[in-house]
DNA sequence: CAGGTAGTTTGCGATAGCGCAAAACGGACC
DNA sequence: GGTCCGTTTTGCGCTATCGCAAACTACCTG
């Protein structure tokens, strides 16, 4: 089993307050595998056998219904953790998980994690906090659902890419992976057409560049202008 | 400072796998509170100053925004904690917690809970399952919102209401505790208007009997059918 | 028991956004 | 370099749901 490099995780908050031995205890434990992009990584109901700690690339986590439509739980950046079905005492995954661009990540055996939590207590509190910060998120989702035009919301959405993985240009900011008009639609509760409308709007105005699987926001400010105006706040 | 009987909530998950002498401690680092109905326990941005678990009656916690919309994040029942805003590392509580029915609750100061958490790993353990379980249905809540119209979720809502809360009737269950059309609104994401439509048009069909802030099921049956209907296997 | 308040019902327009359909476009692969 | 497939754009009608307004009702209070 390849040794993985203990400098390159032990910043991450999943291991605050770890030794540096008690790390390397934890990493024995893990393998490292590679996906190619747009390979699956586990599908939703299937038996949880593992966990997984991102390295480098993205990941999409994405719910199905009965009838086959989708929603994207989460895109996952490196450094964060994923498939924690163990943590809520899940034996089957609850979502989909798959790679958007070539991917490499750490993974542990479910079985492990029991053990890892009673030797290592610090990996529990530190994966509350986590999940914590994650339901916070998804209730913040909830509330603009819930009170804010499709406009709004797409903002909010891309201006959280951005700041998740933004890659900085000289003029703006591009976001870092693939990413369709489906995929915002289904960040947002609304459909590809109205976010292709919306996106083809903004680029009238100069706010956004964008074209196949890719977005650029030209004019951030005035996203985020967009994003916090209420509803009734608009054009004259 | 009152002693807590340690019987009535040895069982609780938060307390799986503590000994009954830990429990003691756990207990004697807490006190109990009564809260009259309608009575905010905590108002969202406060201080965190102590985290919850409810013992008797019916907690309310909803997120406000800015402009002073509201959505029900959760009706909290007896057994379950809430105010934990320390698990996510968080100073400020990020919604307001009210009473909906006159309410016993016990309540620790967050400053203890590192400690706590020190001395009895399970609680950061167990805690962590509870919250992982808020974050799936959140993410439940989600995909609802995203997929269905708002008949089905207020389907849907009721149905778990039912469950959580459900006082049996001869024929029927019974909502137990004061629920109104604008709670419902809030937490399918709609408005009181149409929650009252839906169900005066499901007490025309005998599905439901409704009051002021009194909701009975008459037929459950019935009603998860609703829910499960998909969108346009409706109407002839 | 009268009056007031909070919750509920219902009608009636207005509209944001959906759903369908078709065309344009851009890459990737042969 | 041509072909093919997945993505994006755009038009157009439709409707679920909102928003406002007004009337109604149950319960609480004095």
């Amino acid at each position: 089993m390849a040794k993985v490099d203990t400098s390159l995780v032990a910043h991450l908050p999943l291991f605050a307050g770890v030794t540096p031995d008690a790390l390397d205890e934890i990493l024995r434990e893990a393998r490292s595998a590679r996906y190619p992009k747009n390979s699956a990584i586990f599908e939703q109901g299937a038996d949880a056998q593992s966990f997984f700690l991102l390295l480098h690339g993205h990941v999409r986590a994405a719910k199905t219904t009965p009838t086959g439509e989708q929603i994207v739980v989460r895109y996952v950046s490196p450094g964060e953790t994923f498939g924690l079905a163990m943590a809520i005492g899940a034996a089957r995954y609850p979502a989909t998980a798959m790679a958007v661009d070539d991917s490499v990540a750490l993974i542990w055996p479910t079985s492990a994690w029991p053990r890892l939590v009673e030797r290592f207590p610090a990996l529990a509190a530190n994966t509350l906090q986590t999940v914590g910060t994650r339901l916070q998120e998804s209730h913040t989702r909830i509330l603009e659902m819930s009170t804010q035009q499709v406009e709004q919301r797409v903002a909010h959405a891309l201006l959280r890419l951005a700041k998740q993985s933004g890659r900085k240009l000289d003029h703006g900011i591009e976001i870092d992976f693939p990413i369709s008009r489906q995929d915002i639609a289904q960040m947002t509760g609304t459909t590809l057409h109205t976010v292709s409308r919306i996106l083809s709007g903004w680029e009238s105005q100069g706010l956004v560049e964008s074209g196949r699987q890719r977005i650029i926001l030209r004019d951030p400010h005035r996203i985020v202008v967009l994003a916090e105006r209420n509803a009734d706040s608009g054009a004259t």
